[in-house]
DNA sequence: ACGCTACTTGACCGATCGGTCAGATCCTGC
DNA sequence: GCAGGATCTGACCGATCGGTCAAGTAGCGT
């Protein structure tokens, strides 16, 4: 809700076509997503996406380079910080990244293996990597490595991909969810600390 | 090491063919792999892939078609069958698919979404769909149904996309990682009842 | 009115896409 | 040795890919 009622069209451009480019990453794929079809899509020409963005990758890095740099931080701050909570505050933060950007955490998480070329994609993937290790390095065993893994990658594709396999009206508001995926992360990446069901505190 | 040391020659290249077209899908995906690639990967043209099989299309259909009946298979089997070890066959079978269709899952499950439109997809993913619903029927608590999307999705993940962020020494043998996720899935997809650590171990 | 800049676009480029087709080559039965 | 099917391949096709470029058009400061 900009509070300026014209916001000069010029930003408006790149913005609407990041978001357009988003959306159709994160669903159709970055490798199946044309220009054209992005162009089209935003309802500009194939040329206005080359003029605002030099080029497809350089369009994938802005949409989804602020997720990245986001789950950076959240990750430097877990690997930094200590204490019992250390990994109940990474559980509430992932959460709500995987919420607040879904499309993009489905392209860097979800196809970053196979975009692996993509210098933004690398360092994401580092970043996924870092985040694996620093797990593996506080408890060795496999079973809790496999529950990280799996709930990563496991509330990126619900959040995403999975939504496409249930009714509309089967995956409730994002609050519930937020809860929901609150409980159910909780006891994959934190099985340690059982938090008596949060009531926050 | 097949017993027969000349396979005829003719199974071989479409079974050499199938192998590898899976794997690229799996590993870079459906869309950006090209029939090209497959070919020069298999060490055969272009033209004989397309010899063996009438299309790319043909050949997703002949790569991952047994690892969808067998998903069927499982799907039925859990649909009609009763009793409270239901949820628990389930996992077994469902961890055995997986590690036995690692790449086929894949492309089903966590590609399937963005290739509806391929007839093949459009009817794993009905499955998939099926089953989300006799989960959800089952039980009508939010949180089983997130648990069951993220142990599906997150397996699937872990298991091809996942591999990539840790060190080939991370996971472990098939043997183990069968284990591993019998316990994980287990708690996901089978919460009510605990096989007690199941003996073993 | 002017010029400058931001923006948009169609025409165009080489490369590659999935797919067709007409031969080569090879293998087998006779 | 020869006919015939199975297999393999290069040449080729129209379409589309990401990307370039020059010619516009719109808006703003002067």
């Amino acid at each position: 809700m900009p509070i300026d009622a014209q916001p000069t069209t010029r930003v408006r451009a790149a913005d609407e076509l990041k978001q357009v480019a988003l959306e159709q990453f994160a669903t159709v794929g970055f490798a199946a997503t044309s220009l054209q079809h992005i162009a089209d899509h935003a309802g500009y020409s194939k040329s206005s996406v080359l003029y605002h963005f030099t080029s497809k990758e350089a369009l994938l890095e802005a949409a989804i380079e602020p997720a990245i740099s986001e789950f950076e931080a959240v990750l430097d701050d877990f690997i930094a910080g200590r204490g019992s909570g250390r990994r109940r505050r990474l559980v509430a933060r992932v959460v709500d990244l995987l919420l607040d950007n879904r499309q993009a955490v489905h392209v860097f998480l979800i196809q970053g293996p196979s975009l692996a070329e993509l210098p933004i994609i690398a360092r994401a993937n580092d970043a996924v990597r870092r985040l694996a290790d620093a797990i593996g390095e506080e408890r060795e065993s496999v079973v809790d490595q496999v529950r990280f893994g799996i709930g990563l990658g496991g509330a990126a594709f619900l959040l995403t991909a999975g939504r496409s396999f249930s009714d509309a009206d089967a995956l409730p508001a994002d609050d519930e969810l937020r809860e929901v995926l609150h409980v159910v992360l909780g006891e994959l990446l934190a099985p340690g600390d059982r938090p008596h069901q949060t009531t926050t505190d």
